[in-house]
DNA sequence: CGCAAACTTGATCATCGTCAATGGGGGTGG
DNA sequence: CCACCCCCATTGACGATGATCAAGTTTGCG
């Protein structure tokens, strides 16, 4: 029983590689160009289902709310990338316009798209919601901090560029991170006195060693997690 | 900015309705029938991507291992389901067979399946992680195991039914919700001392009060918690 | 220039994780 | 068939992480 437990083979969260068909659904173009400006909406729960959407500029939230209104932040979309796949004829979600964005609306979600691109979307949507959840059931403050940043820097550019663009606030980030706004705060600055990342503006991010930011990320935090108690003062970066 | 949040429409976890096709995914009945013992593995993170395959008895579940050997499950697949679904040409996940189950192999997943068939399964998969991610997220103990028994419950008889079936351990529950074993147990204890639920054995829970089960999961705990405190002695159930 | 929203930081408290001890049920072996 | 043992579950005590409450500061925008 429980054999795998000693398998040698381990999970590196977000290491998985990216689905094989590219993100950019390419073969959905379609509709014509949408703006939308900062905290406009895009939809809501309970609308009928529309068309998807490729974000052409700008970037998106879509979430939830519950009933007693906290506020769960599903995913973020960025440039390039398709929303607004649903199950039923219904909207599940709200989505809405983080800062000024653009949007290309793709044709009817009913039945007009390719349905291999449909399930390439869906097979990529639910990758990322596996490794949003394993964040959410096994890792600590940092940890979830540290893997959100490397996401946002994977998907933003390809490699070398070291500066993030985070256009959300701080509150849109823990409602995605299941966490408060001064638990963000708090770890944002905690990895900036560490010297791990620095912080030009609030909406900015410049990753510099990397490395230690995959290690807050793998790591549960257990061991070697307060030492930089000590290092006050001489870590600080700013 | 932020409408939404103003808006009456609120999502009440896990009151989703069910995704427009049938979970049984009849259409892809195929191969033969394969019976694992408790505790079998079958298959393991990093194995080539085989077939899908259906739970004809029993239970499997699906994980993940994280570097520090912590687990998460992704999921439990009950009688009629099918899982195995991968987005690539590997395994990303572990399943074993939490008891005595039956699995009916369905044709290579690469191609050979009806790809509208694979995108209701890629949709019911990804409908269940984005109401377990809100779980994950949002809820604290109580709420969590609430949550559970009402899915469990959802998923393994059609309503009237109180008694729902866990063959798996604790420690599985736990590594699917984000906790320990001993806050689930207590959780457990806990709705048992409320009289909300029978637990005529380990693996056995009746639910007693199914509408107080709901406001567990449903209301943000804060008020009215621990009101059972003053309870004890009176409201035991056993 | 001023206001409002967002961010940061500190202090306190509650929930949940950890550690530990006990109890119970099922399976195996004598 | 019984006894032992091991794994699982339960329960308690304690401590740590993160939520809450509360200032105070900065930023962005009108």
């Amino acid at each position: 029983m429980f054999d795998a437990m000693h398998s040698t083979i381990r999970y590196q969260p977000g290491a998985r590689p990216t689905p094989p068909c590219s993100e950019r659904q390419d073969h959905l173009v379609g509709g014509p160009q949408l703006t939308f400006s900062a905290g406009r909406t895009i939809f809501s729960e309970g609308d009928h289902a529309g068309p998807l959407y490729q974000v052409t500029f700008g970037m998106v939230r879509s979430y939830r709310i519950l009933a007693d209104g906290r506020r769960q932040i599903c995913a973020f979309h960025l440039p390039g990338e398709v929303f607004g796949l649903e199950s039923g004829s219904e909207r599940h979600f709200f989505a809405d316009a983080i800062v000024r964005t653009g949007l290309r609306a793709l044709r009817s979600t009913a039945s007009a798209e390719p349905i291999d691109e449909l399930l390439a979307l869906a097979m990529t949507s639910l990758v990322r919601a596996q490794d949003h959840m394993l964040t959410l059931a096994c890792q600590g403050a940092i940890e979830r901090v540290a893997s959100f940043l490397l996401e946002m820097a994977g998907r933003q550019h390809a490699a070398g560029d070291s500066v993030v663009d985070l256009p959300m606030t701080r509150t849109d980030i823990a409602d995605y991170l299941g966490m408060t706004m001064e638990t963000v705060s708090r770890a944002f600055s905690k990895l900036r006195r560490q010297g791990v990342i620095c912080l030009p503006d609030t909406h900015r991010v410049e990753i510099v060693r990397c490395d230690e930011l995959r290690a807050c990320r793998d790591v549960r935090s257990h061991d070697a997690f307060d030492q930089d108690q000590g290092r006050r003062g001489f870590a600080e970066i700013d």
